[in-house]
DNA sequence: ACTAAATTGTATCGATTGATACATAATGAT
DNA sequence: ATCATTATGTATCAATCGATACAATTTAGT
């Protein structure tokens, strides 16, 4: 193993490459964008990711799952009552100055944006991957008898999955914020 | 007045415009899709559309509320059970074949995928007028004693427009119907 | 020192974008 | 019949897109 060094850092280039692809969306973050961002040259960038502007996208799906999601799922175990805990996840989206209420869901944007069904796939199993994950932590509160949920088990990963995507968009027509966690507390009421 | 008749149906034209804008989202609709969607010509084009992609995607947004919500909320005015109602509007998103599951909602879409800020308060405001409608059917409903919700009343045009809006994503990630049209109806049973 | 390997910077490719120029064709008013 | 007015078709513009070519630069092994 010979030849140059990498200047820059692979996994703050990929973090800024994020924060590209979240704001501006994926076919608006153009290529010169997100070089510009990650403080490389073109030459690095289809270097280090031959397959380009989508291999670079698909990578930083799973990032941002690590970034973000991820942290909170390992939390959720560890946590007494479940539904606290989503719903103070469900209120990052009503933040005035946060980047999931400026930018909205990463993944939910994708299935939106993208045109590469392959980008819709790994966004909607990023999705249900949370999803899972409450389902879980809920089932295991109600079998301890901390929670009495009055809606049906086979639906609670879609009434969350839906609650989460609805907001997603919600909250660009509805501004209050005091609303919108009401909103988020009075559907969350099912499952206390 | 004089000069060359137009040769080509205006309104038969918009609509196919929305055709192409539905199905391919507002960025990827080229302005040639659809001048060759609309049978007309590039000089035609930007005759009838001075303001180009932007007037003509403004002008679908309210032609689309006429040919689709508008019909519905004027047989909401008539119905006796709004709540019936609207659980049918809202199966529409969970049809096999239909525009609305395999498009999406178009305002929603507008939300997401449009940069222009003009175009987003206008998608949001045609939504918030398919909430109000809904809001004064179901008022109307309540003080008839038809329908006894649960839910405050302040929450419920937020309640309404979040389980819509998030149709629109989930039903990209839920692709079972009978889940979906489960988890509206349970979803609805706090206005019955 | 020399060489092979890896990274980087600059220039540029072909394709597509929204939009316009300009000549031609068709119609109504006078 | 003439002319202003409106519509249409073709060619093309400048800008931007993702992606590549290629030479220059830097480093490790010998």
């Amino acid at each position: 193993m010979a030849g140059r060094q990498k200047i820059y850092d692979e996994d703050a280039a990929l973090n800024a490459a994020i924060e590209v692809f979240w704001s501006h969306g994926y076919e608006k973050a153009s290529s010169r964008d997100l070089q510009k961002a990650m403080g490389i040259g073109f030459s690095s960038f289809y270097l280090a990711y031959k397959g380009g502007k989508q291999e670079l996208f698909a990578k930083s799906l799973q990032r941002f799952f690590t970034l973000y999601p991820q942290p909170f799922l390992d939390l959720l175990k560890s946590v007494n009552n479940p539904v606290e805990a989503i719903r103070q996840y469900y209120y990052v989206m009503t933040e005035p100055n946060g980047k999931f209420s400026e930018f909205g869901c990463y993944f939910s944007n994708t299935i939106f944006q993208a045109d590469d069904s392959e980008f819709k796939e790994a966004a909607a199993k990023n999705l249900t991957t949370i999803a899972d994950a409450f389902d879980d932590a809920l089932l295991r509160a109600k079998n301890a008898g901390i929670i009495h949920p009055t809606i049906p088990a086979e639906l609670w990963k879609t009434y969350l999955l839906n609650l989460w995507t609805g907001l997603n968009t919600t909250k660009s027509i509805v501004k209050d914020q005091s609303v919108l966690r009401a909103t988020i507390d009075f559907s969350l009421k099912v499952f206390e």
